[in-house]
DNA sequence: CAGATTAATTCAATCGAATGAATGAGGCAA
DNA sequence: TTGCCTCATTCATTCGATTGAATTAATCTG
């Protein structure tokens, strides 16, 4: 179960600690993870812990600042290209469509890729149900941004104002609709007899979430799709 | 912070404990939650939560059936309702659609309602992520008889078949739509500058929802719908 | 380059605090 | 009295953190 992590045999104990805490963090929480867990996943003695990050919370800041890291120059630059466009020129409903469509499926791909993305997202939300102070970080760092430019896009898709309540609202419907593979885990793996999400799973995931970015623009069906 | 129950000051104390478990091992979690904490909150010696339920995770699986007797009496009659439409005759898509209508804003009602039922509904969540045995009552008993009559729905909806894997995952993103507003909740809240649910973004969220719903059938725009 | 000195890191052992549960004495209505 | 229930107290366990010695690596000295 808790055996040291045998892979990248000769990393500092400060590594070694931040990957092990990504997973023993993703599995419990902040207060479910033992120290005693994390020093043994990560094959360092338990006073490492408060030596290096001062102590357990200190470490999970430390996972949490990793992973944005990490996944943030992942979606980031996507988010960034949107906002040149929208501010550039006044887009098409077509091309707005477009531009959230290549969001979603980076959104996809960083949140379901792989086992370490998927941990990560369970501490993301568990953070919204119980924000800590690393859901500071995370929200003005990445989250916020992603969002901001989804809304504009959507503003446009939909002909309405970006400042229009729903128009918000529907962006985070449309943001629900990838969570719910974190977030419904339990429900959809035994709906679908998934045990894990491989290519073969987060292909047809990104087909239905395709299928309904489509109806925002009646008459349109996408072809095509390149992953 | 933990003062104990006032309201309803003479029940008995298994039903104090039960209450008090809603509020506490909504904020926390299974493991989170202390029996010091849940005998404070209920105005009840520590001693009579091994007395009554066994222990700790006696009383959680007890608030877990508490609520899902309370919650599932509002959600299981509308979805048997569906099912007992369902296989009498062939629906019209107009009419399936029709149904999921009703039966969204059912569940929007219930998972956002009150305080009470926020709570259970950040229980399930974190069930859903890590599930215990409790998971299995609240999936046989609840998630599983709502979910196969929304899928059946959707594939009248969208003229395809209920066994069709893209068209169940279509299900899983539009229930998505709404739990996203329970496991997004902190974005939300800073999104929308809202601190709670009360029945203006009750409302709000459900125009939002149901207007997503519109698209399913192009050319159909919703039009005095009744609560 | 060899040996000594220092700083950085890791370790086993231990601390006080908090936890869930158990205990047995008492209370109280029937 | 009897049987159900509540209470203050206590127990063993586990928690995160600390401690000071031991080990290693780096630097300095002659």
């Amino acid at each position: 179960m808790t055996n040291p992590l045998s892979n990248q045999p000769e990393l500092d104990a400060k590594q070694r600690l931040i990957e092990a805490g990504l997973e023993i963090f993703g599995a419990y929480n902040l207060e479910g993870a033992t120290t005693r867990q994390l020093a043994q996943r990560a094959g360092v003695n338990q006073a490492a812990i408060p030596y290096y990050f001062g102590g357990k919370e200190g470490l999970y800041l430390a996972v949490i600042r990793y992973m944005l890291q990490h996944k943030g120059a992942q979606v980031l630059p996507v988010a960034e290209r949107i906002r040149r466009k929208i501010t550039g020129r006044q887009l098409a409903p077509e091309e707005a469509l477009a531009l959230i469509r290549t969001l979603f499926s980076t959104i996809v791909s960083v949140l379901l890729q792989d086992q370490a993305t998927t941990t990560w997202a369970r501490i993301i939300v568990r953070e919204q149900m119980q924000p800590t102070k690393a859901f500071d970080i995370v929200y003005e760092q990445l989250i916020r941004h992603v969002h901001e430019a989804l809304s504009v896009l959507l503003a446009i898709v939909l002909k309405r104002k970006a400042t229009d309540p729903v128009v918000i609202l529907r962006a985070h419907t449309l943001v629900g609709q990838i969570i719910i593979f974190l977030s419904g885990r339990e429900t959809i793996r035994r709906r679908m007899n998934w045990e894990k999400y491989t290519a073969t799973e987060i292909k047809q995931i990104q087909q239905a979430i395709d299928e309904q970015l489509d109806l925002l623009i009646p008459g349109s069906e996408s072809e095509g799709r390149a992953l």
